[in-house]
DNA sequence: TTGTAGGCGTTATCAT
DNA sequence: ATGATAACGCCTACAA
């Protein structure tokens, strides 16, 4: 349980603490039998390298830095937190770095957060979720040339190392087909409008429509917070509303998606015959439902690998800045939605 | 960007390095006059000490670690992770310490990433999920006295610095309720054999049998992974054996009371008239399914909190050595129960 | 009340 | 090929 340190190995070897060092960094001027020699009393002893005496003697702590808002996750819904942070805790190991995570319980709190980690030299770089709020020390730590990385995106400043989906092109795609299986009259239930996600699929919608020259009715455009009970009573409100003109509903998010199954399920509408139902993030809960939710599925997991193996590269590269990735979605279809006769 | 250290405090505030140190600590042998001085000029330069450096010498480096098994969440679903990890990230900031988090793909990895952390002294203590193949881990980390804290039970090992809610107890109580509503004949959906979570769910549903003097039934009883798949189909199956001869089912886990209650929609069964339904944890699409699902809620979050206030103590504190704290559950009515005739 | 010096465990530079 | 030495940034006796 004591500690076993390098000049304890060099003693036991009958070397200089500094060969032990160069034994463990595998130096190539230095005898096979020595390395040998030492390796064996190392093993004999259960040496290993103390972590925080090597980074303050390199300065680089070989770990990266998570930080969370916890407001993020609720407008997220779960399973993207679970994801995420698996993600990224995979890529990270793969690079050999560890994981430093910290939560935080608002916007605010999460910049105090970032700042403490940079500040106190706990971290080489940070991963940060994008929000509408944390613009501000997206800024500063561009100016300040620190190492990290978004996974989203930043309203204001797009040129940005960040990992991300493509939610135009998600939506737009996904609706072009959805009117090529027969349907026109598309609700599009928003999360809120002040999202970066809500604004891009809504664009996505609308750059469908406009390509298929579908006349544009604004009263189909509705927003709600992204939970299943807002998407239940926006949709019930919007069903008496429109009645028989509306054939589907695209749901920004699956909660948002399945209130409006829901809304239906009370209205007595039969999922897909009286109306289609798509969401988006593919949640667990959309292939228990009944019928199964169609959605569009984001490579989570995938993302948070990518955001971490980029950021090791830009500590590590001197030249490397960063680049902007995005990963492709794919549709789920399920029984929610389906060829109209 | 460059670092700001006590030695450039010191220059500035033309006192030595160790008073700097000092007024950090709050010491109380230290002049109001310099300390004010000092305070002034470690704001003006933006100095934050260098955590790294304070670990080396502190010998204690101020963070926490949790390893989880990959295998572990998908075996406890998803919202367990998530709120495990919030209410430790919170517990442990609140404690003033930091976060290492690392994952694996295995429980043989698992104990590696273990002792790795522990080895290469980068956490002071740990947090671990208690499951089936990391009893002999606890059992090394216990004989080292090494400081950890296990959330959940580990079979062999008992005597050990714990939190955990107490899953005989809840199912126990649980079923003695609905025994008082009237059922009778109630299915025990267990997961697998192996984990302890299923045997001590199912050992709360034989005593709670016995003290209420039902029969027991062996046939009632089945296992399943925890998966909405494996409830769907052994309910199904079940259903079709026992036709009459059974009126509630109880889900070891609410992914397998779903598939439940998918299984008895398939059969034309209305939830709760002709079987009632009743899972474990109160995922989210507990309350999103039709009828919602009666289910047993833990605190989780709560858990991770106490977990890390509980580590930190026995780090600190030395003649704390942890204890057991058992976190009371709570049932969630909803429709898929209800009193009968 | 404050300063000096040595050390935490490692690496890197300069000798040898 | 190996060893001595200084340094990383901080803390803490011990001295003054």
């Amino acid at each position: 349980m004591d500690q076993v340190t390098i000049k304890d190995v060099a003693k036991e070897a009958e070397v200089s603490p500094s060969t032990v060092s160069r034994v463990i960094s595998d130096s190539d001027q230095i005898s096979f039998q020595t390395k040998e020699k030492v390796k064996n009393v190392m093993k004999r002893l259960g040496y290993q390298p103390n972590a925080i005496a090597r980074s303050l003697v390199n300065q680089r702590c070989n770990s990266l830095g998570l930080v969370m808002a916890r407001p993020t996750d609720r407008a997220l819904a779960n399973p993207f937190f679970t994801d995420i942070i698996q993600g990224i805790a995979a890529g990270t190991q793969r690079e050999n770095y560890s994981l430093m995570l910290a939560t935080a319980e608002s916007y605010q709190r999460e910049s105090e957060e970032v700042l403490n980690l940079v500040k106190t030299r706990q971290v080489d770089g940070l991963i940060l979720m994008a929000s509408r709020t944390n613009g501000e020390l997206i800024n500063n730590l561009t100016k300040e040339n620190y190492p990290f990385v978004l996974i989203g995106r930043s309203q204001k400043y797009s040129e940005i190392p960040r990992v991300d989906n493509n939610n135009i092109k998600a939506v737009k795609d996904a609706v072009t087909t959805l009117l090529s299986l027969g349907y026109r009259d598309i609700v599009f239930l928003s999360g809120p409008k002040d999202f970066v996600v809500s604004q891009d699929r809504l664009q996505g919608y609308r750059e469908a429509l406009l390509e298929a020259e579908i006349p544009f009715r604004p009263e189909l455009i509705n927003y709600a917070d992204f939970s299943y009970e807002a998407g239940f009573k926006k949709a019930r409100q919007l069903f008496s509303n429109y009645q028989q003109n509306i054939d589907l509903v695209f749901g920004a998010d699956d909660l948002l998606a399945l209130g409006a199954l829901r809304a239906a399920e009370e209205r007595g509408w039969q999922v897909p015959e009286d109306i289609g139902i798509i969401g988006f993030n593919d949640t667990p809960a959309a292939s228990l439902v009944h019928p199964g939710l169609t959605t569009i599925k984001i490579p989570i997991k995938k993302m948070g690998e990518k955001a971490a193996q980029m950021l090791v590269k830009i500590i590590e590269e001197e030249s490397y800045q960063g680049e902007e990735i995005i990963i492709p979605t794919e549709i789920v279809w399920r029984e929610s939605t389906a060829q109209k006769e």
